[in-house]
This record gives structure tokens, C-alpha cells and sequence, in this order.
DNA sequence: CATTCAAGTGAACGCCGTTTACTATGGCAA
DNA sequence: TTGCCATAGTAAACGGCGTTCACTTGAATG
């Protein structure tokens, strides 16, 4: 590509001033302090202008949001490889990454993976793409959890069973990764679920009334997922 | 306490009223749908009347959310009193019913263990008040557990690590429930947030990118963890 | 140099929460 | 029965919001 023209450079700059603002009205105020005319007030323009850049405030949002899922891949990403080459050691890194950027950044989380508004963006997330932002976030687990059952399989619920209850249901995953074993599948689920609903709840405030200091139970829950990676699978019996 | 005044009733009749209004306004547009002046006008009303009701938009919409848990830990409970006296079916039944209401109710869901408005309700909360609708929700799960490691204590990780990394930090439980054993508050704390996590992920349609019928994963979840929940600890070895 | 087109403005529309001043009415005490 | 007064409601207004539209301006392009 040659050098991008005069007028593009500015758009640019523009684009990503644009989502500054948004991301600092997000982080001071959360989700619903974002508005097109503070960000235009803080750029020293109108509120139209705007719309020359992003067609409508729902779309800005949704395009700070994709920005948002690469920042916090790369994050993860970044953990991975100095996490050593042990499979296990990349995926504790790669938990506690995810809980402390999301607890430093809980109006982010909450954005990303918060309830959505309703049916509007839905249907364009559930997109297969798989160079949409969130999958591509999710497909940074996908790697080492293969590896390890490459390494040393883990113990898993019986893969008839597997096959039976999640087999035909796996196409969006296929459509991302080829084929995975059924194992990989189920232990990337549950292990990605159990981490989401660990950081979320402690984001979200939800742990409150039990526990203060999450991070010793994240700790806990993060030994014991690493030890049930870890123990050898049952004999057949 | 004698009949209620004609005004009384009136005055509990039109706080239903509005909260139903709410309530339709959350169904079918969510969150940021609920106005003052859309139940209002549904009421043939006019928006500042409801500030004779509620002190603003906010306090209405934590009323509901209140009414919400309520409603929910009735099911739940509703859920437990069907499945007969074992501990684990009881567990399981309240798993279930969790799910259930969560999927067919998305927008109250969101409401309820989305994210919060920032650092405005955070702080009424926490407070430790066992009489808090949401902490009398999550109260309904201590039970089941308890009478279950009564019955049967199952696997956890050593007492002494659990004492070690949590025992300073469940005030806040402990003020709801007395004294409980430390093995039961952690499987309470863990079992709530892989289903907590399982529903979440779900209902935010975070789990699109991997499965369709996430139904199928969150039995799979649901027989691994009771499964844990019935084996027998390991010998002291 | 003339033209074209992107970038930005200002005004307007219809929402919203909230406040204020004002009105009517139903219950209660003298 | 009469008079009072708290209560429930209204209308108008303020400022903020997303969005649209008609309009200017200025820079790149032929």
C-alpha cells in the first residue's frame, strides 16, 4: 500500500481521537456517560460532525468495544509467551491476566462483556467471522489447552458422552479451529466459563455479600482448575 | 396491624402499577428503555406524578431489581421443595430453576448480575444487611451445602489452605449464617460462580462464538460438579 | 483556475430526568 | 357540618441527549 494520502492520515487521527474521548467517558463514567456531543464538546467540535466518522453512537461504542477485545488479547497474548513453554504455566498466565486487566478496567469488562443491548448487536456477534474481535479473543485459549492434551491428556467426562451431548454443537468452535477433539472443546468451555464467572462476579460487585478480596478465591479456583489440568486421566476401568 | 387506609392501598396499588410498567418497558427494551415519562404516559400519567412514588429513575429501577431477586429465590426455593430431601437434588433443582428463569428472562437477568452503574448502588450492596433481597437470594444456597457436608462431606482443597487463603475474609458471609465451615463456604462461593458464569456467558450470548444450545454444556457442567459434590474425599493419605 | 467533495456548523425535532409552582380533592379534626 | 391540609396530580421549564437536514468552507483534484 503506498503511503496513505493527506486526507486519510487525518481520518485516521480523527477516528482515533474520536474513540479517546469515548473510552475516557467511558472509564470515568461507565457505558451510558458516553455521548456524542461530550466527546465532540472535549474535541472542540459539534456533536454532527461525528457522524462523518461513525454512523450512529451505537456503532462508535461497538467499534471501542472491538478495540477493546484486541487490547485485552494482546494482554493475554503477551502473558502467554513469557509464561514459559508448560502449557499449564501459559494458561495460569493467561487467567490471572485476564482477572487483573479486568478488574483495573471494570467499565471496559462490563462493555465487553456485559448484557448486550437488546437483539441490536447480537446477531452481528454470533457472526461466525473469525476475524471478529471476541472471537479472535477467544481463540487465544484455544491453543495451549490443545497442546496440553497433546502433551498429557487431562481427565474429562467420558468423550462417548461428550460426543453425544455437545458433538453436534460445536460448529461455530469447527468453524474457527478445524476439527478439535471433542475433550479440548468441552475442557476450553468449562475452564472459560469458570474463569468468566469468577472475574465477572468479583467486576461486577456480586461477591460482596460472602467475601472480600476476591483474589484469594481466584486463587483457589485457578489451583484447582490447574490441578484437575494436571492429575492423570482415570484408568479405564 | 390494622386495615390499611383507603389511601394506603391506593398509594400500594399505584407503586404495583408503576412497577409493572417498568417491569413491561425492561421486557421488551431493556434496560435503558425504562423511562419515567414511557410508564407514565403508559399510566396515562404524567412523568413527575412518579416522583411522589420514587425519589428518581434510579431508585425505581433498584425497587424492581429488589422485587426481582425476591421473585427469583422464591423459584428457586419452590425448586428445592420439589426435590425431595436430598441435598444434591435439591442442589441440583435450584441449579436448574437458576437457568431456566435466567434464560427466559434475559432482560432481568441483565438487570440484576450485569454490570452496575458505577459506584452508585455499589455501596448499598455490600452493606452487609442479611435483609437485602440480593443476600437473601444467595442465602438460599447455604443450606443444600450445608446439610450436604453434614450428611456427606465432600472433596475439597485442605481445610488448612482454605483457613490459610479465606478464612480472614468472609465476614461478610459469616455475618448472614453464623459460623459455617469453611469447606461449605468455599464449594458455596465455587459452585455459585461456575453456575453463575455458565448462566451469564449464556444469557449474554457470550458463548455463541463456540456452541449453539449452551443447554447441553450446562448439563455437562451440572453432572461433573455434583459428581464432585458425591465422591467421597480422599482418604488422608 | 474551476470544480467537486469531505468536514464541519447551526438549527431543529423529539426524546429524556428532574425541579418548581400551582391546583384539586379526599380524609380528618373541630 | 365545616374548614383545613396533606396528598396526588398537572403544566411549564431547564438542560442534556441522538439524530437529521440544510448550509458553508476549504482543500484536493481535474
Amino acid at each position: 500500500m503506498p503511503t496513505p494520502s493527506r486526507r486519510e492520515r487525518l481520518r485516521t487521527a480523527t477516528v482515533a481521537e474520536i474513540k479517546d474521548g469515548a473510552r475516557r467517558l467511558l472509564v470515568t463514567g461507565g457505558v451510558e456517560a458516553v455521548s456524542l456531543r461530550a466527546i465532540a464538546r472535549d474535541m472542540g467540535m459539534t456533536a454532527p460532525a461525528i457522524y462523518r466518522y461513525f454512523p450512529s453512537l451505537e456503532a462508535l461504542v461497538a467499534a471501542l468495544a472491538g478495540d477493546l477485545y484486541d487490547e485485552l488479547r494482546l494482554r493475554l497474548e503477551a502473558a502467554r509467551d513469557d509464561a514459559g513453554a508448560e502449557p499449564v504455566d501459559q494458561l495460569l498466565a493467561m487467567g490471572r491476566a485476564f482477572r487483573s486487566w479486568s478488574v483495573a478496567h471494570p467499565a471496559e469488562f462490563g462493555l465487553m462483556f456485559g448484557v448486550r443491548a437488546p437483539g441490536l448487536d447480537a446477531f452481528v456477534d454470533d457472526c461466525v467471522h473469525p476475524d471478529h474481535p471476541g472471537a479472535r479473543f477467544g481463540a487465544v485459549f484455544v491453543q495451549p489447552i490443545f497442546d496440553l492434551w497433546h502433551r498429557a491428556p487431562f481427565p474429562t467426562p467420558p468423550a462417548e458422552l461428550l460426543q453425544e451431548r455437545l458433538g453436534g454443537r460445536l460448529e461455530p468452535l469447527r468453524l474457527s479451529h478445524g476439527e478439535v477433539p471433542i475433550e479440548v472443546a468441552y475442557a476450553l468451555l468449562s475452564g472459560w466459563t469458570r474463569l468468566y464467572g469468577l472475574v465477572a462476579m468479583e467486576v461486577f460487585g456480586q461477591l460482596a455479600w460472602a467475601v472480600t478480596e476476591a483474589e484469594a478465591l481466584f486463587e483457589l479456583e485457578l489451583a484447582a482448575f490447574t490441578a484437575q489440568l494436571r492429575a492423570d486421566p482415570p484408568a479405564a476401568s
